[in-house]
DNA sequence: CGGACTGTTGATCAAGGTCAACCTCTGTGG
DNA sequence: CCACAGAGGTTGACCTTGATCAACAGTCCG
């Protein structure tokens, strides 16, 4: 099966048959993982990060009195946290949440990628950067959004996220996590994350069945998540496409 | 005067004449600001970083209903969102909070660095993945923590990041913000802010005189904003160190 | 002197947290 | 087949944190 980078860089730019070897060779060793697995341990010493093939995962910080804090859930095709190569000690965990395959990719193996193909280099450089636009986006939900609209902002961030691998039908998409995971995620408590789902029922904003949401109505939900089209363009820019053609 | 990319590259390996050159070339026409400049809009199509010689500045987004969240501030030194460079349009807005100079930084410059020379490429990784690292704190702290805390943390970070940078002297440092920006940092109200500010004063955890701040027990700090050792360490595992020497 | 800006304090209010009960599913073991 | 346990979700009652509104004081500045 291709692998899962690949499949990513695509929409980045053309790859050279090359590149496409160097890249295959990543992330070799597959393992299985089940939900509550920790894949990469919080204040443990690092230099690897997780690259996703199936499942589902959560980058997590737990502070010592529980409180937990889920920074971004871990979709397939996802390389999580390869920031960490550059840090003595992880300052958070990845977690599976469902059944899932994954690998570990060492430090050196994305450095000498980049060593050899500059136009690698910003590949990886791209894929921290989307990372960064989404998690800007999620403190400006937790920082200043009503509970309401939070909710309705991680809505719409998995769906937008999910749409982009080709995991939504008919705006119907799983997410696979308890409302507790959702209130981790943003910032609430598990009582009001199932007050607040029922509310979006009540209002015809979002049906639900076991983990399945469909999206009723998609522009108001975007509304209510103050989502502006500012978001994470998967195209690049095309100055920016350009000059990765002559390198 | 040495640019300051290149004082901030010296902490993370040692460079070629040739890299010298290249880094010094970056950014070179220095513009002046002032207060509540705006030197990148949100929303506007991009392309360029915000290279900060001196002064401060803020990160934010403004909603329409102008509730407004402070991403991160900006301290001299700082190269601010590179990664619009992959965005069609900004997600967010740099602004002045003091007098000032900076320079923009086209995409192109950085891209060619990269394309000549990998070791520079790791290096822009590294950067974006320690502004990663503050902005996953921040995140945690806006949603998990409580206001006592927040306004801790954010204490600490800058208190680190200053340091970092010489700017502390004998645990005292200024933050030229006014309590309206330290809520949109910390997502409080700026009422709240001034109330949990003078508690601290009270419980002499801190001390304030107009806008220079005296941290007055670091340790009881640190342990209020929830921080574990595991953030942002300057410096490289070792490991990746001896790896880019090769390069 | 008047106005803008900032910080402080008090009074009141509401969003969302906490606690607890209860219900539905699902799996498990006897 | 039933009894039971555990996980997850829902709802109600009550409470706390921090927001909102408003008044006022100090400072700076034209």
């Amino acid at each position: 099966m291709e692998s899962p980078l690949i499949r990513k860089l695509r929409q980045f730019i053309p790859l050279t048959a090359g590149e496409k070897a160097a890249l295959g060779r990543i992330g070799g060793h597959v393992q299985a993982a089940r939900p509550r697995d920790v894949l990469l341990d919080q204040g443990r010493s690092t230099g690897v990060a997780v690259l996703l093939h199936s499942g589902w995962a959560i980058r997590h910080r737990t502070l010592r009195d529980g409180r937990r804090q889920i920074i971004d859930f871990v979709l397939p095709g996802d390389l999580c946290d390869p920031s960490s190569y550059f840090q003595r000690h992880a300052d958070c965990a990845v977690s599976a949440i469902t059944d899932g395959t994954y690998s570990l990719v060492r430090a050196w193996e994305i450095l000498d990628l980049i060593a050899a193909s500059p136009r690698l280099g910003a590949f990886f450089w791209w894929l921290e950067a989307q990372e960064g636009q989404y998690l800007r986006a999620h403190l400006v939900a937790v920082g200043r959004l009503t509970a309401y609209e939070r909710i309705a902002y991680l809505v719409w961030e998995l769906w937008t996220r999910l749409r982009a691998v080709g995991l939504v039908e008919q705006n119907t998409f799983t997410l696979p996590a308890n409302q507790a995971l959702i209130a981790d995620a943003t910032g609430l408590s598990h009582v009001h994350v199932s007050r607040t789902l029922s509310r979006m029922a009540r209002e015809k904003l979002l049906r639900r069945l076991d983990r399945r949401y469909q999206i009723l109505d998609p522009a108001r939900f975007r509304q209510i998540a103050q989502v502006e089209d500012v978001t994470a363009s998967r195209r690049l820019p095309d100055a920016i496409a350009a000059r990765l053609k002559r390198y």
